[in-house]
DNA sequence: AAGACGGGGGG
DNA sequence: CCCCCAGTCTT
């Protein structure tokens, strides 16, 4: 039994007993999954449980999201963030249907770079579905799983040697149990979520922890055994954003929720929606310019139809979310 | 390589 | 208030 092969069977053992029942992992319908995988992106498994349920209750389907109603998807998706993503899985769900898809199965690729060709499907999904629906013994780099992957063969992240994105999923290939792919990326995704995390890995109960490369060296600089504790990790430096509740992404925010809130086909106009935007909203021009702005740039992602209205100033200009 | 893109929960 | 989170797409 050699080392990969150990450590292998301790972390599957270790999901087995350990791992969460989550409900996209009773499944392997690709739909299923491409949603929840969807959903996923920068969004915590907590906050996308109940909104992958109302989801699928809502659009059981692919062929039922592809003909679906954009302002319904985008309704769907209020509290997640980010929302060209139920922009863009709709569009991927339209492009499977219209490739055959249910009747001809292979409408729906399974391979990642089938996968990757679909709108709002990077390098992280594509993996995804092809493992979790699919079950190919698939690599692929999430936040968790390219943490884990550093940590335990290369070392501390903030330490060298450099690596490159693609030396870890080299390494993170190299680590999958031959066939047991689906157990294996579930399981070292479930490591860095439960244990291996960014700020305060707790190594003392890390299955892993006689593997692990990091755990070597941060032990190795601390004699306290008993006590030992891995370093509290400090989060590297980001640019410096502005403040969010005065963002573009605030306020775009806004936008699209003032328009859920509407009646199917309803509009509003700038005048109505830039109140229900902006606390100190004033209606002069250089609020409208402001307001037009935000609006353009959503309407760019699909995420709203508005009317140019030459007849009309600014002010006159309606919005409504896609039909 | 760097920024934009949401929102909620935790320290 | 700052940080983080099952990423993707566009400069």
């Amino acid at each position: 039994m050699n080392e990969t092969s150990a450590l292998q069977t301790d972390l599957l053992a270790w999901f087995q007993a350990n791992g969460r029942d989550l409900p996209w992992r009773r499944t392997r319908n690709p739909y299923y999954i491409l949603v929840s995988e969807t959903m996923l992106q920068q969004t915590q498994v907590d906050r996308v449980i109940p909104k992958y349920e109302a989801f699928l209750a809502l659009f059981p389907t692919v062929e039922a999201l592809a003909s679906a109603s954009t302002a319904d998807v985008i309704r769907s998706w209020q509290g997640l963030g980010y929302n060209r993503r139920a922009v863009n899985l709709q569009r991927a769900a339209q492009a499977i249907v219209a490739a055959g898809f249910p009747a001809d199965p292979a409408g729906f690729p399974n391979t990642p770079e089938g996968l990757r060709n679909l709108p709002g499907i990077g390098a992280y999904t594509s993996g995804a579905v092809a493992c979790f629906a699919f079950e190919r013994d698939v690599a692929f780099l999430d936040t968790n799983i390219r943490r884990v992957v550093r940590r335990l063969l290369v070392g501390p992240e903030d330490a060298p040697p450099a690596t490159t994105e693609q030396t870890l999923i080299d390494y993170a290939q190299q680590l999958i149990p031959p066939g047991q792919g689906w157990a294996w990326n579930q399981a070292i995704m479930e490591l860095g979520a439960l244990i291996c995390t960014a700020a305060k890995p707790q190594c003392w109960r890390c299955p892993l922890n006689q593997h692990c490369r990091a755990y070597a060296i941060w032990r190795e600089a601390n004699t306290q055994l008993d006590m030992w504790q891995p370093p509290v990790i400090k989060p590297r430096k980001k640019a410096a954003e502005q403040p969010f509740h005065s963002s573009n992404r605030y306020f775009r925010g806004r936008i699209i929720d003032a328009l859920r809130a509407l009646e199917a086909q309803q509009s509003l106009d700038l005048a109505s929606l830039g109140p229900q935007v902006k606390q100190d909203w004033l209606g002069n021009e250089a609020d409208l310019t402001w307001l037009a702005k935000l609006v353009s740039g959503l309407a760019q992602d699909g995420l709203l139809i508005w009317q140019y209205q030459p007849e009309q100033d600014l002010a006159g200009w309606s919005v409504r979310l896609p039909a």
